[in-house]
DNA sequence: TTGAAAGCGCTAACAG
DNA sequence: CTGTTAGCGCTTTCAA
């Protein structure tokens, strides 16, 4: 039965031992523990197996019986071509599969654009062959999320949400990075505030929320952003008025969108402090169209640090989210291992752009 | 032996149905084929998995016996981080991903980052757990792409290589688009051209390239836009002039920095012709760094129609980008199946924006 | 409805 | 250096 090459079935490493009339190991070896044969045998065996049209061990049949997938599962909160809208969610997917590259792992996607429905969540979850997840800014109720961590394997959760029970958590210190730069808004001598953030509730509402239902938002980045501006405003009393402007879409459009209602609803509001770059640069599109000059009218501030934004010149904190990302997959690789990994709090830095001055004076 | 609680080992499928005193079939079932078994032997199947922290069948050993991953590998030129500066790629990324997710499959990005040695290549390939790939816009000689189609899998090609035998591929007519706006560059009267391209060969090498030489590239997808700039420009014989400048990186820092060099080169050039628009944005940051009015003093086209391009009113060609991840995603999904697959062109169209203007006269 | 049996293709002791 | 043996965890006929 030794019919030369087009094998009627697909070859595999038995076959291919058939074949060669060795055994399985020895064709196992040839891939995989090179120095465990005669460099002639090696040869022949993968001379055999080019022949067979055999490209190596299958790799499923490889994980089932290593009981690895080497892969990296990645969860997002929204569809990727929603999520990659955001530049600062792209450089934390890049930073992730960087660390995947050099750990020689694959990076999975997991397909969470269906729906919220928990059972569906669990499914996909769970048919990922993966040895573990990254799970990069979702609320604290995402079901995708929680089958994860119901899976038992290991999870780092980036940005949030915070505070899960043994699970670590790669971030910045939201709250404290957003008062550094609020206190650069107030000292300018603004003190009618408008802050425009992307949701704070699973829902894609949009208007304005109250201060202290915003302060209570699971998204606790958003939350502690917001609260960061609060800490501040809250050194000069009364003096300080808030309005807070959640936008539905995380884009530039929703941005200049919300920008236009915040200030028909506050006219008086002298600076747009935005919860993300994305939504600042949506505002400088509306600011621009509408005849607003920016700072001299209008300060907008953002927050990311993308590379739109320092072309655009915004004055913004700016996070290191590619680091991130590649901080967030290289834990997430060596956990079972150093299992006593710690949660990781990246630095951050202000950046001093054109987009914030001191308000106008009033008439 | 009925200890409730934590498994001293992972609980399997047969674990599982050992505790329940049931068949394996049976758990099965519960997972798979719901209507086999009663609705409450199911619920006590479904209750004790939880009890006993199994989350469902094991993906991989489920992908052996089933002989298929439900995964879709993705094939890029370049490492992520880098893949992820255009735009246009993202959204194409994007387009995939949408697919994935509306046929129940996972997107397994494949680290190609790597080295392009063809061995190295193969193995990360030959590793990949996935049903089929699709490669996005690599060189002829891609050793990934190599791996991937001695693998015996299903491959889509996006836009390049061209004409791979037996490979349906999904792209667009990248020599009509580009000559169709072409024609509106010489019916403006211009005449000396400065071409502005990506990488026409493996290394990342940059500098004016003589034209012939870049119509010889093996990468089709430039090589075929400046064949449709060549194609126009022969109809006015000896009026024109061409000058091809290539940059080795595919960013605006590199577009900026390559438009420097070739007004320097070819200081008479009257019009860039950028093959994409990253390119040409990168041209306009230069220009507006560099007091060169566009269009007036100088015009400047792309090539995608990226958002970015369109904020910034540039004039280009518009392709579907995030339309034809979404095509070569299905198509490969449908691919064992439908083995009549036929190769998939695309419209583009032609946006008029406010970057090209007739040369200003001459002194 | 349920169960028993037969692998999917591979790796890793362990013994020769 | 090579072969034998024993599964990894699951799905699926085929019978009961």
């Amino acid at each position: 039965m030794s019919r030369s090459s087009r094998p009627r079935r697909r070859a595999t490493l038995a076959t291919l031992a058939a074949e060669l009339k060795v055994s399985r190991t020895t064709v196992s070896n040839a891939y995989n523990r090179p120095d465990q044969l005669s460099p002639e045998l090696r040869n022949r065996v993968l001379a055999a197996a080019k022949e067979m049209g055999y490209s190596g061990p299958d790799p499923v049949a490889r994980s089932l019986r290593m009981r690895r997938a080497d892969t990296v599962g990645l969860l997002l909160d929204q569809p990727l071509n929603y999520t990659f809208r955001d530049p600062a969610a792209v450089d934390f997917v890049a930073g992730v599969a960087d660390a995947c590259d050099a750990a020689g792992r694959s990076l999975l996607i997991v397909p969470t654009g269906g729906s919220r429905d928990a059972q569906a969540a669990a499914e996909v979850v769970n048919r990922a062959s993966v040895d573990g997840f990254v799970a990069y800014s979702v609320s604290g109720d995402n079901p995708y999320l929680a089958a994860a961590l119901e899976r038992h394997v290991p999870v780092v959760v980036c940005d949030q949400p915070t505070g899960l029970e043994g699970v670590v958590l790669v971030g910045i210190d939201d709250r404290a990075a957003m008062a550094s730069l609020a206190k650069h808004v107030l000292a300018a001598g603004h003190r009618q505030i408008g802050i425009m953030t992307m949701r704070l509730t699973t829902d894609f509402r949009d208007g304005v929320v109250p201060l202290d239902e915003a302060l209570d938002s699971t998204f606790s980045v958003q939350r502690d952003r917001i609260q960061g501006i609060a800490d501040v405003a809250s050194d000069y009393g009364d003096e300080v008025s808030i309005t807070v402007m959640q936008t539905g879409s995380h884009n530039r459009e929703s941005g200049a969108a919300a920008a236009r209602s915040i200030m028909e609803v506050a006219p008086n509001i002298t600076v747009l402090v935005c919860t993300s770059d994305v939504l600042a640069l949506g505002a400088m599109t509306w600011a621009a169209g509408a005849g607003v000059s920016v700072p001299s009218d209008l300060s907008i501030t953002g927050f990311d640090g993308t590379r739109d934004a320092q072309r655009a010149d915004l004055t913004t904190v700016v996070q290191p989210s590619e680091l991130k990302g590649k901080r967030a997959g290289e834990i997430l690789m060596s956990l079972p291992a150093a299992h006593s990994s710690r949660s990781e709090y990246l630095d951050t830095t202000l950046r001093q752009g054109s987009t914030l001055a001191p308000p106008r004076r009033r008439p």
